[in-house]
DNA sequence: ATACAATTCAAACGCCCGTTTGGTTCCTTC
DNA sequence: GAAGGAACCAAACGGGCGTTTGAATTGTAT
């Protein structure tokens, strides 16, 4: 990674990614940053303006395909005759289960989005909802189409809770190793399979 | 909170799960802490002696209790004739429910508690492992004993999972707010409820 | 080759960090 | 009420932080 043939800013935004999955948004220095990347000092703040919108750029770039794939997806489902909850659920999850297992940073990636969870940051909830909350919407009228009788607050209220599950279920979170004999790819879409039953039954419950 | 009839290290104890709940443990500064406790800046050298001690005094505090609780609710179903997959799930889950709930902080410390699975470090995983895994190896055991087909292995990753998706539900994470109409109780049982359902499910595959 | 913009760079700016120090105050215990 | 240890305090330490500056370098049109 992160090879000559990368651009400064290409350089920034991976040796960003990898270290805000590994230390956090604060615990991250440019310092640090900019010698990972073999880039200036002052480059981080020439390219991206500051390290908050740095932060922003490092989420645009794989959100913007994950929201795309995730509307493709929902576009073919709803275009079925007859589909079911599991079908929209799998137009969700099976995107960012693909990300997780990508192979140029796409894991990394998901740890990062796990600390956006954590962060409860006002800043990075606004960039995010202004501009992927339209993804949530699509897929809330999706679900509300084929739950008519759930009330739209709890809806919404439910889709967060999915989507945080399969955030910390992607992020290799938790205390147990696994063992190396096991594939992580085997291993995520299993959790992906037990995340579908959960959240069709948890959409479905009342 | 915090107030004058409260001890020193009781004070900083309150103002850093306060903190580190909402600026993460590198985003908090001792400067900041100590001012909203109202102490000394040199107090919680004095008292904890480091700031990532102090840290892990804030985790013993309440996990103390947690594990305890856990540990005298899976003795209590253990001890019923026949016990169910359930049954172990709600002995582990609703302490930490309870937890969630409480006035003094519990719910704020959930949210630290999230915080450090999105940590990923080493020296913290280290010190919950230490002091809390004989917890998870009761409760693995209590697991084994009603799944006794499951690879050792794989259910304790099974069981990790189960408490990540228990940590993040009851933290209160996500974009959507949950509208004040509807009582944070009430949400957190129904969670709660999902949740048991969801890990039974998830335990029993295969 | 020349002019001009884009990029890179070393250095410095002011600020906040965790920790330590040494002196002062408070509180026991005799 | 004197002695002595525990607790508190203001101040300072060295160091790392994000950002800015202005000059040097590179790239790109004419």
């Amino acid at each position: 990674m992160n090879s000559p043939h990368f651009s400064t800013k290409e350089r920034i935004l991976g040796a960003a990614e990898e270290l805000f999955a590994r230390n956090g948004f604060a615990g991250a220095s440019l310092r640090e940053l900019t010698s990972t990347a073999k880039v200036n000092l002052a480059a981080v703040n020439y390219h991206f303006g500051s390290k908050d919108n740095l932060v922003n750029e490092v989420f645009r770039r794989r959100l913007d395909e994950l929201s795309a794939q995730r509307l493709e997806a929902l576009q073919q489902v709803l275009s079925r005759p007859s589909h079911t909850l599991e079908d929209i659920l799998a137009a969700f999850i099976h995107p960012a289960l693909l990300l997780s297992l990508d192979k140029s940073g796409g894991s990394t990636f998901v740890r990062v989005l796990a600390r956006a969870y954590a962060e409860h940051n006002e800043r990075l909830r606004k960039f995010l909802s202004e501009n992927y909350g339209h993804v949530l919407k699509e897929f809330a009228n999706a679900f509300g189409a084929q739950l008519p009788h759930l009330d739209k607050e709890e809806l919404y209220w439910r889709i967060d809770i999915i989507a945080g599950a399969l955030t910390y279920a992607m992020a290799d979170f938790g205390v147990i190793k696994r063992r190396a004999s096991m594939s992580e790819k085997i291993h995520r879409e299993r959790a992906a399979e037990h995340l579908i039953r959960f959240a069709a039954a948890g959409l479905r419950a009342e």
